[in-house]
DNA sequence: CGAATACTGTGCCATATGGCTAAGTATGAC
DNA sequence: GTCATACTTAGCCATATGGCACAGTATTCG
């Protein structure tokens, strides 16, 4: 239950740079081409096509191409991981307050 | 409503490492010594002091000491922050979905 | 006090990252 | 066919990252 590491590595990783988060909000709203969105990054192409292959090896997006065209989309299930591991993190969380809460409840139980 | 970005940045910079993110998983469970926590990576202490200090600087973990022993400690609410960005794109992905479905629920206004 | 413990500080290293320019390829428009 | 467009490839560069060894410093234990 907490043997994604690699997967979830890479996901962190690709969203860890702000333009590549960008990237993913912008997505969100529809598939769009890789210049229309590298029109709104100070970078040039090729700095921004490296982003663009870093977010589809992690698996965060799709590219196609058609014609000169290369289209990318959101992989939405994918973010869905990072939200598992955070999900995982609040039930570790709350267990925990369980257990202290229980300690507080029974008292006789204490230290 | 995203210009969290320097925040983002850093939290996601910090859990981006699975050591990191595996420090905060054991400390969801509680509060532990900085000597316990290394004990348990194949990494030596100096390397693991600067994965606690990033964690620090990131606002994820924060640490006390006492004596000669560093106690490190999640702070929960930092993660929470992660959870919003994800929810966003959630949201601002719903909201298309919900466009989409207008136009195939109104297909008078479609193209 | 002297030794063991628990970090802490310094400095070095290899690799990864994010950016650039310059040149190349493939496709669509005229 | 020629030219503009939309990437794509190649190579270079500075900085950041994650690891190490080795040498401190500060507490605690006997």
């Amino acid at each position: 239950m907490a043997q994604y590491s690699e997967e979830l590595d890479g996901l962190f990783v690709a969203l860890a740079d702000p333009t590549r988060r960008e990237v993913v909000r912008r997505l969100g709203r529809g598939p769009q081409s890789v210049g229309d969105l590298a029109s709104a990054f100070p970078i040039t192409l090729p700095s921004f096509m490296k982003h663009v292959r870093t977010l589809e090896a992690n698996g965060l997006i799709r590219t196609t191409k058609s014609g000169r065209v290369r289209t990318c989309a959101l992989r939405r299930e994918r973010l869905a991981l990072v939200d598992g591991w955070l999900a995982e993190q609040r039930r570790i969380w709350e267990d925990r307050t369980d257990r202290l809460e229980r300690l507080v409840a029974e008292p006789e139980e204490q230290q």
